[in-house]
DNA sequence: GATATCAAATTGGATGATCCAATTATCCAG
DNA sequence: CTGGATAATTGGATCATCCAATTTGATATC
């Protein structure tokens, strides 16, 4: 018997799904007024109090727009929140190997271009986080900033690309649960270490290639280890 | 003089905003239980009512959880609501020119892999949408499924990783803005096919070489124009 | 003493009447 | 036809009230 978590019923998640089902059956159109805030109350059967708790919601995800003491109507720009929203639980929902092949085609570019692009200042910044990250006990488990995601952030931001930073941060963030369980292998923290500073010294030798081989070689290790240590656990949801 | 829309205010925001402070202050922590709507209305000085609106939303952005009879409390896991949202923010206040460096890092890993991995199927599938985006005249601007995207997304589904699949989603839809001004260049329209011709034999050949090649020269077209008609606008946002 | 049971108090869920402020529509004067 | 006063409409917010689930605590039971 498997136990799942009760799921309290709200009256206003009800207004939500009818609403944006209209939406996207298309009888609702862009731009389209909406009735009276009392009259929608009274024909979907409830007080106005509940009905604005839905409204509240989906305006704060961009479907429908308020003008006090005008009314309110759909908004002109939709799809844009609703499918953002669905390509992060996309991307959440895919297997570790997924997020490492991904991570593997664009980090491989990363630094390269960091390797061209950074300045004295970045270089200090990397060489500080891999020391910092060489100095940290396994123990900090619960620790906020990850020593890894520090070490790889502090990679990209050599790019001076706003897209690249934020696209290893995620996922970095995304990998995170399996970080923990791979660094915990005996000698991997050595290993680690040493593949990190083939990647620095690279940085540091503004040599591309170099660079490119030793994030390869990195990130290889880690689809490996994982892919031992995960036989069972496929997926990165809890 | 500049004309800035009305921004409304409302009291629900607030409330919002102050709470979300407590937390990031760390007066508020992860599980602990949050004083009774009664209360809290009081001490706002507000209507219940008007404090459940902004518990609907933070319960919604994963902040808070409420047991009816019971309490709301803090949810333990916090971070990844609000760090999630403030990653896609920053994507998508980044330039053009920073989301078509990115894009050219992973799709070319993207077009590679895809002429690896790809089934007739995936080529067949490819193939339909090449000849769609051929057939579409350049008047279908709000149309809703854009022909470029349908592209470059069946390429990224050949590569059967949801990840990189999601990534172009999310890449192509910000650019979208941009690929509608340089699609109006004259001749650009039959540019843009050959080069994406060449993408597709390449897939077809299982070339990943070419197919690599391919696509460096096309998005470097892409960003050679887009250099030349944008001196100005520089940013994505509206 | 530990445990089950039941009643009362607490808490969020939801309603409906009521008032306010901004917007919109109407009508009248010029 | 325009401008402005006026009235009706609409969302914003409050308050008192009731309900259902949960929690609490006292009591009974073993």
């Amino acid at each position: 018997m498997t136990i799942k978590k009760i799921k309290y019923h709200r009256v206003y998640e009800d207004v939500i799904e009818q609403i944006e089902k209209l939406i996207l059956d298309g009888q609702l159109a862009p731009g389209d007024v909406l009735p009276t805030e009392r009259e929608l109350a009274q024909g979907f059967g409830i007080s106005r109090g509940t009905l604005r708790e839905a409204f509240r919601i989906l305006e704060r995800e961009g479907l429908i727009e308020t003008r006090p003491g005008g009314g309110r109507f759909l908004s002109r720009t939709l799809e844009k929140a609703e499918d953002r929203k669905q390509i992060l639980e996309n991307i959440e929902r895919a297997t570790i190997i997924e997020l490492l092949e991904a991570r593997e085609l664009f980090e491989t570019g990363i630094v390269e271009l960091a390797a061209v692009r950074a300045t004295e200042e970045d270089i200090a910044d990397i060489d500080a986080a891999l020391q910092r990250w060489g100095m940290v006990d396994s123990e900090s488990d619960d620790d906020p900033v990850n020593p890894d995601q520090a070490f790889h952030l502090s990679i990209a931001k050599a790019t001076h690309n706003v897209v690249l930073v934020n696209l290893i941060d995620l996922h970095m963030d995304l990998l995170r649960k399996t970080r923990q369980k791979t660094d915990e292998i005996p000698g991997r923290k050595k290993e680690i270490y040493e593949e990190h500073l083939r990647i620095v010294d690279a940085i540091k030798a503004r040599d591309p290639v170099q660079a490119k081989e030793a994030i390869i070689f990195h990130l290889h290790q880690v689809r490996g280890h994982v892919l031992r240590n995960t036989a069972v656990l496929s997926e990165t949801g809890e």
